[in-house]
DNA sequence: TCTGGGGTCCTAGGACCC
DNA sequence: TCTGGGGTCCTAGGACCC
């Protein structure tokens, strides 16, 4: 535990409604709320001159509107909130090079990380701390909040203490004195839910929730979190402040102004949302295995559907078909086959950096199809069969061999490449997926042959078990065939590859 | 009052493998 | 022959944050 409260959290106040304010100075010193305008909206910031009245946060717009019918109700702009936010996030990288964006209004900085050592005195941090707080408003015109402490969660706490433009530092040792009055629903992840819980065993601050045992705690509450609890409310958090966290997962979903009746209604709105996420996706530079569609009834039952592919992928050919795979599913758990969807979301997980293997997902998911085209079981150690499908263009895939590449091949005949080591059928179910693609990568397995008519592939790649190796055939009966022996010795010196 | 949209992390059960 | 335990992956749901 370090002795300087070097770690700071930097928050802007009323962030979007400020920005809002800034923008338009007929709205200064007035009630603005931004968020959803529409019938089913919520509010995502409210002025503080609207905060008088009552309006929060994640309120109802409609509720919002009866309070202060007279504030002014605008929609985010995301694109505007964007650009201070990279001015604010740009000074703060001027300061420390350990800067961690939290959202667009908020990050933490650590000062330890600074060229100098950083402050070494609590005075020094106070100093500091005010004048990253001046420069933001010089540069900005908006005010932020900011706390300091010896680790995130006080710094974080510390921030929302004084708010607005407030500047709180806690220093090293005080912090468990410090957080004892609070109400323990100011701990970071404490929310309605663990509040409650809490409650009932008698703990509403941070001094009553110090006096519970480790196991009361972890009883209550599971492992991972309990066990942190216990130790956030002692104040002790070790978690580093860190510059470049990876993306999990993309999503997009919408709420209907008016709930969604019928399937094909359902269908088409699934489909527009999956088209949506690709995009996002491929603007991210990754792509994912795991496919979510979520739907919400009438009623607000909320329900997921998810199925994951062979392999990482960024191709709407086999994305939006898993949306519409999972929708039925999902909307009739979510209505009881009754009544109208109110929400529908798609969402990709499992994601990787843009690789080659989405080619191999592609294949994987054409294969999954003749599976239950034909109901041919398949051998041990031997994967699916692969049917060609029309227009499977491999695009963006670094050395793949187009379509149009394919010598006497008609535009709309689909050409298969093939990559290795190839994935290899594990028991003969489904291809090995994701990090067994990523040895593919370049390398003396490499294989490229691009097939029409039948072609049948054997293979074995790095992780093959010895006796098993995988079959793959490419079948269109309106293709020429080709000497597949070629692309077969190709394959197989994959055994090596992976030692 | 009637509940957005973008995320993260955790839990728990079942399948499967060794 | 019968039974067991641990690890990993997948799916679904929930809490929480901004």
């Amino acid at each position: 535990m370090r002795a300087v409260p070097s770690i700071l959290h930097i928050d802007m106040d009323a962030f979007f409604a400020a920005v809002e304010q800034r923008h338009k100075p007929s709205l200064r010193g007035k009630p603005v709320v931004v968020g959803g305008v529409g019938l089913r909206g919520v509010v995502s910031t409210a002025s503080y001159e609207a905060r008088v009245y009552g309006i929060g946060s994640a309120m109802p717009t409609a509720v919002a509107r009866r309070r202060c019918p007279n504030a002014a109700y605008l929609f985010p702009r995301f694109g505007a909130y964007h650009e201070v936010s990279q001015v604010v996030m740009g000074l703060l990288r001027e300061v420390t090079p350990l800067v961690e964006p939290v959202s667009l209004d908020e990050a933490f900085i650590d000062l330890a990380a600074m060229p100098d050592g950083g402050p070494g005195t609590v005075e020094d941090v106070r100093a500091l701390a005010r004048r990253i707080s001046d420069q933001v408003e010089q540069r900005t015109g908006l005010t932020a909040s900011v706390g300091a402490g010896t680790s995130k969660l006080v710094a974080k706490v510390a921030s929302d203490a004084e708010k607005p433009h407030g500047c709180v530092v806690v220093a090293g040792g005080s912090e468990q004195e410090w957080l004892d009055p609070l109400p323990v629903r100011k701990l970071w992840g404490v929310g309605p839910a663990t509040a409650d819980r809490l409650l009932k065993l008698g703990a509403t601050t941070v001094a009553q929730l110090r006096a519970l045992s480790e196991s009361e705690l972890v009883g209550l509450l599971g492992h991972a979190w309990g066990g942190q609890l216990y130790r956030l409310s002692r104040g002790q958090d070790d978690r580093e402040v860190s510059p470049d966290r990876e993306t999990k997962s993309v999503s997009v979903e919408d709420t209907y102004p008016h709930d969604l009746m019928d399937r094909p209604a359902i269908r088409a709105a699934i489909t527009e949302l999956a088209e949506r996420v690709v995009r996002r996706l491929k603007e991210s530079g990754h792509t994912g295995r795991t496919v979510t569609v979520k739907a919400r009834g009438h009623d607000f039952t909320t329900v997921t559907r998810s199925e994951t592919l062979a392999a990482p992928t960024d191709d709407p050919r086999l994305l939006i078909p898993a949306a519409l795979r999972l929708v039925d599913g999902a909307a009739d758990a979510a209505t009881g086959q009754m009544h109208g969807i109110r929400l529908l979301g798609v969402g990709i997980s499992g994601l990787a950096e843009y690789a080659q293997g989405d080619l191999i997902a592609e294949l994987e998911g054409l294969a999954a199809e003749e599976d239950e085209a034909d109901g041919e079981p398949e051998r041990e150690g031997e994967a699916a069969a692969v049917r060609a499908q029309p227009d499977p263009a491999p695009s963006a895939v670094p050395g793949a061999t187009a379509p149009s590449a394919v010598p006497g091949a008609p535009s709309a005949v689909p050409a298969v490449t093939l990559y290795g080591p190839v994935p290899v059928a594990s028991e003969g179910r489904r291809w090995l997926a994701g990090k067994d693609v990523r040895h593919a990568e370049r390398g003396p397995g490499w294989v490229q042959g691009a097939g029409l008519g039948r072609v049948t592939v054997r293979f074995e790649g790095p992780d093959t078990p010895p006796g098993r190796i995988g079959t793959f055939s490419v079948d269109d009966p309106a293709l020429e065939p080709v000497d597949s022996a070629e692309v077969a010795r190709a394959a197989l010196p994959a055994r090596a590859v992976g030692h």
